[in-house]
RNA sequence: GCCCCCAUCGUCUAGUCUGGUCUAGGACACAGGCCUUUCAAGCCUGGUACAUGGGUUCGAAUCCCGUUGGGGGCACCA
């Protein structure tokens, strides 16, 4: 049997992380199988229809490298995938259970229904439900012609049994079941009945999704149970929980997958955190692994069942990771649109600019965490810099004197300078430290903060030539006369005195 | 309120099915140190966990029951 699999997303917002993972195992389980994984789109809710969610949902999959071989764009044998050309089929199967005695149509208005809800808990009812006011109804009570809804009739005893592939059996009174609307007024199938008969018609082997669905699987299984069709294998997985303990929602920052890639994140890196996001290899003590690995390696029944909280500082160290693994020339291919979308470099870039990028790329490789961090680390670099005060100037233990007649010898040396080069400018420098009498760092630090207006910087000589001497003698002579200023300001009472 | 799921370091997890090798392993984060031109990266060291009570057993993180805690669901939303 051909393993099938299907990510079934309703256009109502943006992909959002938690459900992603689940994508990721579904996707997983598909690869592993040489099964086949379907997007199907699920756009039953015409009030809450987001107009560009189905773009954005197949931008995020195709950039997290979840490709489909069903669905929207691409069809297939089983479409059409998107649930909104399916209404016929849907109304059709309802009337379906109607004959069979599974369904009944049920015209009470919203009003009605609202009513009976709050009386139920007015009196402190323990089950909140539909009171089946029309079920009873003689069979032409309803007019098919009028506006109403079609209703399952739930047993009202006995129990249904939902098989879970990771939790064993579940076991579900029928009693506490609703009399679940199938077909809305507006004639559009609710998500319980599109799913059930999508999911058959499609050939979906095994249904993986979100362990906040458990309670409303034994209406799908009843559903089966009507239509005589053999459900699928259901494996419910843990939910994705913010830092605060609760299911991970927009109200805990970064979650749309769009976010993250304007953050920076690699999509191999994120794909490699949301994967062990709840599941595991267990072999060894690795975190890193390429998406052939973790194809190979998916076994199902490894998911944790325990809900996982997302951290952050985890996918950040990660990412930092794939970041260093990736090779200058790639590194660089990734980074030109950050700097781009920061309004730092041109577009097209400039050739001559090139080279200056390439100097930068080694020194900040391992110090990013994302790729949008190479803006506030290089930023220095094309646009002009805040003067520095002269107390950024002025290490600890220096006078502003000498810290000035650094500067000033610095300037000399740098200007002289036959090779503007990292090597070259180590080598002088030092010498240049040790003839002063100063310790090398210093005057590192003090050169760093005149040109950058930084005191976390990348490396200095690297830095200096990937300004370009012009620029850099420029910050110096700036610096310079920030320290001059200071020093006629600090001695003028002195010698009044 | 009712129903359902879950329970190993702060977090992600290995170990649980097939009890002993677990004085519980790894990673992130954190602290200290080394390296060092700042910051990173890298290396070394450190602290912190089997929720709880009862069983079963020669022996339980591992099996059973209760309790507690956390989460989820109870729509003409998916």
């Amino acid at each position: 049997m051909t393993v099938r699999v299907r990510f079934a997303p309703s256009p109502t917002g943006y992909p959002h992380i938690g459900n992603l993972r689940t994508v990721v195992f579904n996707w997983l389980f598909a690869r592993h199988h040489n099964g086949k994984f379907i997007l199907r789109i699920e756009d039953t809710d015409r009030s809450r229809y987001v107009k560009d969610a189905l773009r954005v949902i197949s931008d995020s999959l195709t950039w997290l490298g979840l490709d489909w071989d069903e669905g929207p764009g691409i069809g297939g044998a089983y479409g059409p995938y998107i649930q909104s050309e399916r209404l016929d089929l849907y109304r059709q199967k309802a009337e379906e259970l109607i004959a069979k005695g599974w369904a009944y149509r049920c015209n009470c208005t919203p009003e009605r229904l609202e009513k009976v809800r709050a009386e139920q808990r007015a009196q402190g009812k323990s089950q909140i439900m539909y009171d089946r006011h029309c079920r009873n109804k003689p069979p032409d009570a309803i007019s098919p012609d009028e506006p109403h809804v079609i209703r399952l009739k739930v047993p009202l005893e006995g129990k249904t049994v939902v098989h879970d592939l990771l939790r064993g059996d579940i076991e579900f009174d029928n009693a506490l079941l609703d009399d679940q609307i199938l077909l809305k007024s507006d004639g559009y199938p609710t998500y319980h009945l599109a799913v059930v008969v999508d999911d058959h018609m499609m050939g979906i082997t095994h249904v993986m999704r979100g362990d906040d669905w458990i309670s409303s699987t034994p209406k799908r299984v009843l559903l089966y149970q009507a239509f005589g069709w053999e459900p699928p294998i259901y494996a419910h997985v843990p939910l994705v929980l913010g830092p605060d303990g609760k299911k991970l929602s927009k109200r805990h920052g970064a979650v749309s997958i769009d976010e993250f890639r304007r953050q920076g994140y690699l999509p191999e890196a994120l794909f490699n955190f949301l994967a062990l996001l709840g599941w595991s290899p267990g072999d060894g003590d690795r975190e890193i692994y390429s998406r052939e690995e973790l194809i190979a390696k998916f076994d199902i029944r490894r998911i944790n069942l325990a809900a996982a909280v997302f951290s952050y500082d985890k996918l950040q160290w990660m990412n930092g990771a794939y970041i260093r693994a990736l090779s200058e020339q790639e590194l660089l291919k990734r980074l030109i649109p950050f700097w781009q979308n920061a309004g730092l470099i041109p577009t097209p870039v400039p050739t001559e600019m090139i080279s200056t990028l390439e100097t930068l790329v080694p020194l900040v490789q391992e110090r990013l965490k994302t790729l949008r961090d190479v803006v506030e680390l290089t930023d220095f670099v094309f646009q002009d810099i805040e003067t520095p005060t002269a107390e950024s100037l002025i290490p600890k233990k220096t006078s502003a004197r000498q810290a000035l007649r650094i500067l000033q010898r610095v300037h000399a040396l740098l200007a002289g300078m036959v090779h503007f080069n990292e090597e070259t400018l180590e080598t002088e420098l030092r010498q240049l430290a040790a003839d002063m009498g100063v310790k090398a760092g210093a005057v590192f630090n003090i050169i760093r903060v005149a040109t950058t207006n930084k005191r976390v910087a990348p490396p200095l000589f690297g830095s200096l030539v990937a300004l370009g001497r012009t620029t850099t003698l420029q910050r110096l002579a700036r610096a310079e006369e920030v320290l001059s200023a200071y020093l006629a300001q600090e001695s003028a009472p002195d010698e009044e005195a």
